[in-house]
DNA sequence: ATGAGCATGTAACGCGTTACATGATTAG
DNA sequence: CTAATCATGTAACGCGTTACATGCTCAT
C-alpha cells in the first residue's frame, strides 16, 4: 500500500501543527489549494489510510456532532516518509489541462466580440486573485521577516509556494493584455470558415 | 448526453484538418498537448459519443490493421457547439495540482543538499522545454508571419497559446533561479528536527 | 526476422467531485 | 427560529491512466 499525492499534501499541513480532517479540508481551500485541493470526502478516508501506516495519529477530543472529534499529528515516521518524498522528482506531468488554453486554441472560429468578452472576463478574475495573492505576500513579509530567508523554516515553503503563485498570475495578467490588443486591434471579421475579411464595400478596420 | 472537455479538445482538433483517431491521439502530444492530453483509449469512445451527436462523421478509408481505418470530419453542427463552448466561461479552477509545489511546500524539513540536486534537475528540464518551445515559436512566427496577426485563422489561437506556454517556462525558470540561490545562499543548517550533517568534529552550523 | 509505426478497440483501477447523511453549538 | 460553522463519515459517478488485445506494412 503506497501514499497518494494527496497523502503527503496532509502530511506536510501536519508536519506544521496539529489538524482535525475538517481543518485540513479547510486548509485544503488556502493557501494549499492554489496548488492542490480535496473535498472532505477524500481527506477522511486518506487519513484513516495513512494511520494504518502508522505516519498520522489521532487522539480524541470532545466536540460538536455524532461523531467523535478526532485531532491527528504527525508521526516521526510521518515526518521521515514525507522527507524521503519531497527531494524524489515529481512525475514528470506535461499536461496542466488548461481549460482557458482550449478554448483560446479554438477561439478563430468563434464570435470575436464574444471572445473578447469572455476574456476580459478572465482576466478580471485573474487581477482580483492578483490582488489577493498580493496582500498575502506583502503580509508574509512584514510577519515573517527573518524566516522567509531560512529555507529550515516552514515559513519558507510557504513563502516559496506564494511568489511562485504571484509571479504565475502576474505574467498571464500581461499575456491576457497582449491578446486583448490583438483581438481588438485586428480587423472586425465575421467567425467562422468563410469570412471575406474586407469583400463588402464600407469600412475596414483600422 | 453532454459533451465533455474532452469532445471539444477533439473537434478543436478536427476544426483544422480531418483526421484518424490515431491522429488525433498523436496530436494531443504536441503541440495541443502542452495544455490537454489524453490517451487513444479515450479518443475511440469519444469519437463515439461525438458522432452519435452528429458533431463529427466519418468515413472507412482502408488501412492496416484487423479493423477498419476511419478517417474523422468535424460538421456544422459541430463547428457550431464548439463555437458556442469557446465563449462561455471556463469553470474556475482555483488548483492547477502542481507536484513540485507541494514538495517545496514541505522542503524545510527535507535534506539541504537533495533538495538543490532536485530543484536543479527540475530547472534543467524547464530549460529544455523552453529551448524547444523557442524553436516553435520562431518556426512559427516566421512561416505564418501573417496569420498570427489575424485572429480569424487556426494559426492565430496555435500562436497564442504557444505564447502562454513560452511565457510560462521563462518566468518558472526565473523563480527556480530564485529558489536556488535562497537554498544556496542559507546558511547550511539541518533540516527538519534531528541529522547532524556535520556532527563530526569541525566546524558547526552559525 | 525483428521491431517500429499505423490503426482500433476493451477492461480494470485510481483519483476527484458531488451528493447523501447526521447532529451539536453559536450568532443574527 | 434560522443559518452558519464545526465535525465526520459513505455512495455514486465521471474522467484519466495503464494494461490487455489484434494485426498489417515497411525499414533495418
Amino acid at each position: 500500500m503506497r501514499i497518494s499525492t494527496l497523502g503527503f499534501a496532509v502530511l506536510g499541513l501536519l508536519a506544521r501543527r496539529e489538524r482535525t480532517g475538517y481543518q485540513i479540508a479547510a486548509s485544503l481551500k488556502r493557501p494549499v489549494g492554489y496548488f492542490w485541493s480535496a473535498g472532505h470526502s477524500q481527506i477522511y478516508p486518506e487519513l484513516h489510510r495513512l494511520e494504518q501506516l502508522s505516519l498520522v495519529q489521532h487522539v480524541v477530543v470532545d466536540g460538536p456532532g455524532p461523531r467523535d472529534t478526532k485531532r491527528y499529528a504527525i508521526t516521526d515516521a510521518g515526518r521521515q516518509a514525507l522527507s524521503e518524498w519531497v527531494v524524489r522528482p515529481p512525475a514528470a506531468v506535461e499536461s496542466p489541462r488548461d481549460e482557458l488554453l482550449l478554448k483560446v486554441y479554438s477561439c478563430w472560429l468563434a464570435d470575436r466580440g464574444a471572445v473578447i468578452d469572455m476574456v476580459r472576463g478572465e482576466r478580471q478574475r485573474n487581477l482580483e486573485l492578483l490582488e489577493r495573492y498580493s496582500e498575502l505576500r506583502e503580509e508574509h513579509e512584514t510577519v515573517w521577516a527573518e524566516q522567509i530567508r531560512d529555507p529550515a523554516t516552514a515559513e519558507f515553503g510557504s513563502y516559496a509556494t506564494l511568489r511562485r503563485g504571484l509571479d504565475h498570475q502576474r505574467h498571464v495578467l500581461s499575456w491576457f493584455d497582449w491578446l486583448l490588443g490583438v483581438l481588438q486591434d485586428a480587423a472586425p471579421a465575421r467567425p467562422g470558415r468563410a469570412s471575406p475579411r474586407d469583400s463588402s464595400p464600407g469600412t475596414p478596420g483600422p
